[in-house]
DNA sequence: TATGAATGAGGATTCATTCAT
DNA sequence: AATGAATGAATCCTCATTCAT
């Protein structure tokens, strides 16, 4: 008896899964253009050619492991936004949360920023990331404002001020995946005071 | 007649000058992998083999670049000690310096960042990336420490407090970079809140 | 379905053989320094990515070449070694078969020349032809001195006599090489007669 | 007042003879196509400029090092063309000289071997070179049949006669050169033996 | 589906040669 | 006469991609 439809699916969503991890490891230590195909094979156990198969090319493969990363962050988007609380405490959990995930999944953020600062990266992916940071800033930017209005964040451009937040995250992310995990994370209450006095 | 040696070493510098700053253009775009020696050349006006003869090959100008621009921020830490005043109105100084920085050679920051976060780097630019952050994390601490010992900064780990102030430094150096000048950078003042009440 | 093992292999080892061909007609015409890649490419009907799959680059290709020739005069003098027979019949034997040698296989004897001669060469290569030597010297030495003990060879210092010979066979192999095989080879008998009265 | 026009030749003429030198060691030691001419340059304490004012190129410099080399040999075949004595006695002189010459000038033998087994070297070069081949072999050819006819040269023919002696004259010059000076030369006796019992 | 041999365009590097001084 | 900065064609080498099995 051959296998399911659904058995053969799984079987290829996993492989699809170990082949982009792997490729997320290499390409966020060698950057698009310094990554070469046959080293995401060799990481991943399987041959170059089964990367064709499966994604088609190398910029395919960047642009999935991109899409991934953008998924998370934006789930974490519409988390804060379905979230009960004061614009203080919504802003406070979306700053714990990403602070939160750069320990956990540093590679995301290393491919990231490759894609955010190099023009060589494909533009597919830098589409996505560019979509991303906007989506980002809009809802801080928001819960800022929010937060002013009730005296709950300190005074200032609103925009400016998330714009900084962000430039902080990132900055403490790529100093998270660069520099190994620290001893002991820096508590997310400083970055958080930067906002909410 | 053959030309002085003086008239030859002018020369060489104009010239060498020329190359990097061309090379610092390309790098901080494509990042190491991705840029091609042939773009630096052109951009800079001269042909491949020049920058062979005064490099001797990719990586030679790529650790020019990078030594080029941690003697700027070493010249920045040095004139931070040497300064006279508290330690808040020092670390005040250092900050307002930096941002100075990104917006006026954003160029060296994008360098030194895709230096930093990249395994495709070469190697002898990698060590002096790294000798640089921990000689900027060191002042920073000392700076910190003293600061909080006479009540002037807000208390917790120096160590601590002065890697989050250099990640966001440099979170907001490759925003900077990478967004395009901001039409009002971002005040210093609200990054000087976050270590001085 | 992937190949076998075993259809791979037969595939390497007839591709690398042809390869090598190729690469010995190539660099005993040109020399080492004067070959260019592309040509043995060409000459083997592959492209040059190929060789760089297969051997690494120009130096491991001249390598194995020189490599399979020193192999080759190794089990000449292996054999010499196994014979029976007196030290003069030996003697004569292995002057026959090199000379023999000469016709038969005239490229690896200029590629051994050009490793010789020239310090443009691959070091690996350089090496593994200095050891053949000695230890061809070695064994016709012995030889040497053996069949004067029995006086069948004529008087002298047996390993100025051994180098006399081999500097002799090693012109005559050039010579051969060079000018296009002879019309009739030059009678073994002659050069016997030197050291055999 | 202004040099002589014949100091002025003296002193182009010595500097023609240094550069000649310093190419000599060079190609010698690395082919023509292994050589660079600024390698030679530098050798000879002068600027590749003036390599190209005194002889117009690479090529010009090979030649003009292998007409040097050539016009010595041949100044050795009209010396004992010109010279009194039995057939025998000329041709032992002829050996015993070239045989010297080997010691004395073992550039020069390097030079017209890379002239003669390349075929990457210029084809003026590689003219010379066998014209000298065959004049050579001439003088030689017509000095054995004259002993032939006195009895006092071994029978054969009298060509390849001459090939052999000139085959083990070429191998005993790249021996001497390439292994080092011999700490005691191989006797020319026991080559004239080959033809002259 | 899976493999790895094979290709060739692209990019790094070398070096003979030119030329302003 | 002499120098060495500058050029670019030629060459080495890499690696994304294809394809027979």
């Amino acid at each position: 008896m051959p296998r399911t439809d659904e058995a053969n699916q799984a079987i290829r969503d996993e492989r699809r899964r170990r082949l982009l991890d792997a490729a997320a490891a290499i390409f966020a230590r060698n950057g698009y253009a310094g990554t070469r195909i046959e080293d995401i094979a060799a990481a991943s156990g399987a041959s170059k050619g089964l990367l064709y198969h499966y994604f088609g090319g190398k910029e395919a493969v960047f642009e999935a492991l991109v899409a991934r990363a953008v998924r998370g962050t934006l789930r974490l988007l519409d988390g804060c936004a379905a979230r009960a609380g004061t614009p203080a405490e919504r802003l406070r959990w979306l700053i714990e949360q990403e602070m939160a995930g750069m320990t956990d999944d540093r590679l995301s953020v290393l491919v990231l920023t490759q894609a955010l600062t190099s023009d060589a990266t494909p533009s597919g992916a830098r589409r996505l990331v560019g979509e991303l940071g906007v989506r980002a800033l809009d809802v801080t930017t928001r819960l800022i404002a929010d937060g002013q209005a009730d005296g709950s964040v300190v005074a200032g451009d609103p925009k400016q001020l998330a714009e900084l937040l962000h430039a902080c995250l990132q900055g403490l992310a790529v100093s998270a995946a660069t520099t190994g995990p620290w001893p002991e994370p820096p508590s997310s209450e400083t970055l958080v005071g930067l906002l909410i006095p």
